[in-house]
DNA sequence: GTATAATATGAGCAAACGTGCATATGAGGT
DNA sequence: ACCTCATATGCACGTTTGCTCATATTATAC
């Protein structure tokens, strides 16, 4: 949005060509963004430990049904978390390493 | 805040004796929440490839001067860059490679 | 000193977000 | 069939977020 300026017109050009694509890292946002609320960090770093079922992390975190259920929906829309359904109960866990991965590693970067 | 419900009181006991600190895991979304916007993503991609002014990241991204130096400013509260000062330019560069294995490392998720 | 260039910052606003409440859905048990 | 339990969902409300605009700061050049 801005032509003036003392633009290095090397390195611009330079970095955009390396750059990934814009489409890639929107979605790499879009997926850090899943992370970065205390609710679903919380529910992931549960989930590290144990599959629960919506009541048991209700119960863990101190926060309404309604709460857990909604973010569990983000955390499942974005391939976080996968369900299973044994009765009427309905169990969560993580969907694959990757989550874990992320989460340990940041996780690390804040105690150091 | 939930007393009722189908609660497995030894699986929400285990893991919370098992969880880390809710203040860890609160530093934890605050860290991951500076990741989780497309323009911050932006800008921590093209800092892995060179050092940059705040000129040419806006020159870059096509974004106001001001836009920038906004989210600069959040990125160096969360100690993900830092800058150097060179006459009236001010040139940014990340943190530490913590940044950069995060980043790509969620990218990496996105492109599988 | 003044003028100019690069960056930073505060206010205001629109959009997105997280939660609680009330209600709906869906499965089991009787 | 009905009732109950576990979970999901639509709406409303308050908070947060990212951007633009205008202005302030800071350093160089004259």
């Amino acid at each position: 949005m801005d032509g003036n300026g003392c633009i290095h017109d090397d390195v611009v050009k330079k970095v955009a060509a390396e750059m990934p694509d814009i489409d890639k890292l929107y979605d790499t946002a879009e997926l850090l963004k899943v992370f970065g609320d205390s609710t679903r960090i919380r529910i992931i770093a549960a989930l590290c430990k144990s599959e629960m079922c919506v009541c048991d992390i209700a119960s863990l975190l101190e926060m309404t049904q309604s709460a857990i259920s909604h973010q569990l929906r983000v955390l499942k829309q974005a391939r976080l978390v996968s369900s299973r359904r044994d009765g009427k109960t309905i169990y969560y866990s993580l969907c694959d390493d990757h989550v874990e991965t992320i989460y340990s590693y940041a996780l690390e970067h804040v105690m150091e």
